[in-house]
DNA sequence: TAAGATTGAATCGTCAATCTTA
DNA sequence: TAAGATTGACGATTCAATCTTA
């Protein structure tokens, strides 16, 4: 196995900084506005397509890049918050099956909006759509 | 303001879970070599690009895209791991210069074959310099 | 009043251990 | 023994307040 090349190594200096910068923007408007954070957002979005028949916390870990025990504490943030519903499944008496609320529903849609002006400003002026194609495309080999 | 085209969104999903992947995977190559994490990597290499005059705690916040108290916090520990020393600036009696010791010195060293491995495995083996030369361009035009 | 930097309290993330059912 | 999921203890991050010097 090889050393990386100056080019990969600038590659991966932009990739450890740009992301960050760009979520730290997103995540300050959100926040001004006095809504959830991201990963808030990531897991009830995750809900609302899984409706109505929800989702199990593995589907949630694959889906979210989580660990098991990350789930398992959002999970109970979401829950406090009214946002989800925590239900034993019949099949598998270990299981759960998680759905989503209609409070959980509603305020996934209040953020929506911020969240696609923000993702506007910080990424979609700054791109062309075929850019921002190329980008998706060369983030998808490293994936 | 107009809204994201379907193709900004795609960018925005993949460029946070891509990098958060590629991040997750060094990290814990690094770890299994139990060997400071990626913060404390790009602390201590900041600090030896800038050896001998060394950096103001300003300076690594720009570097580093951290919050005042977020470098202070990072600075406590890699002083009591003995990689850093704090010393008074004469001009300036609020402020202080960060020098990195021989001990950090070395550690940023012994730290750096094992993430240049780990990045040409994650970055370096799936793209061409080419791609990662793009990769690079477009990250850099959401900075 | 503001700039450089730190800190107590609270929240969030991580590790290792645990519990329950398969 | 293993899979699904949670939890206590601990470390890291964040917020708001603070301290010191400019």
């Amino acid at each position: 196995m090889s050393l990386p090349s100056e080019k990969v190594i600038d590659a991966w200096i932009r990739l450890m900084r740009a992301p960050q910068a760009v979520l730290a923007a997103m995540e300050a408007r959100v926040k001004a506005a006095e809504l959830p954070p991201l990963t808030w957002y990531d897991a009830l979005w995750a809900l609302e397509r899984a409706a109505p028949k929800g989702l199990r916390p593995a589907d949630l870990e694959r889906e979210m890049l989580l660990a098991q025990y990350g789930v398992s504490r959002l999970l109970d943030r979401l829950e406090s918050a009214g946002y989800i519903e925590r239900r034993p499944v019949p099949e598998d008496k270990r299981g759960q099956t998680i759905m989503l609320t209609p409070a959980g529903r509603a305020t996934r849609r209040r953020i929506w909006p911020v969240y696609a002006r923000a993702i506007q400003e910080t990424i979609g002026s700054r791109l062309t759509d075929q850019e921002a194609t190329e980008l998706t495309r060369l983030l998808g080999k490293l994936g």
